[in-house]
DNA sequence: GCCAACGTTGGC
DNA sequence: GCCAACGTTGGC
């Protein structure tokens, strides 16, 4: 059982969405250190954070499960998708996404800023500077304080 | 294979 | 909207 923070801009897509859909192919990831993880790493039931990026309180929103592994992201063939990529061809498909599924959304979110505020929590790429990852691992004992705040 | 230029991310 | 940080591109 793996435990990580997914990025999203909820004007894109946000955990209200989710909580709607229900389901979601995450797709989009555009960046080779992503995609090898939830290639290499991501697995079935694995947990997740829904975290908000680029809006007024950056933080994690909720909470989802992966519910299916990584496959070909088809978007990327899409001439008229945001995430177009020209170089990814059908035959040798360059990019891969993952399905989530909602669990919760917290009532009480945890902002960026009171991640921040935490030392057992400084280990976390999403605290550190210049981090651009949209996707990062996290620690059972990250996943399990950071669930505490919560509440 | 180096590295400058450029594009993107994302907090503030 | 600014800009620091970082990834990618492409000329050489």
């Amino acid at each position: 059982m793996n435990y990580w923070l997914m990025k999203n801009e909820p004007e894109d897509y946000s955990i209200d969405d989710l909580a709607k859909d229900k389901t979601e192919p995450w797709d989009g990831i555009r960046n080779y250190q992503v995609r090898n993880m939830i290639r290499d790493e991501m697995r079935l039931g694995d947990n997740a954070f829904f975290y908000h990026s680029n809006c007024d309180i950056p933080g994690i929103y909720g909470q989802m499960t992966i519910c299916k592994e990584a496959y070909v992201d088809h978007t990327a063939f899409d001439k008229n998708a945001k995430y177009y990529d020209p170089k990814s061809k059908k035959d040798t498909p360059r990019w891969l996404m993952v399905d989530v599924k909602f669990k919760k959304k917290f009532n009480k979110i945890v902002s960026l800023k009171e991640l921040k505020s935490f030392k057992e929590l400084s280990q976390m790429r999403v605290v550190q500077r210049g981090n651009r990852l949209s996707i990062t691992k996290l620690e059972k004992k990250e996943w399990d304080f950071i669930i505490k705040l919560t509440k």
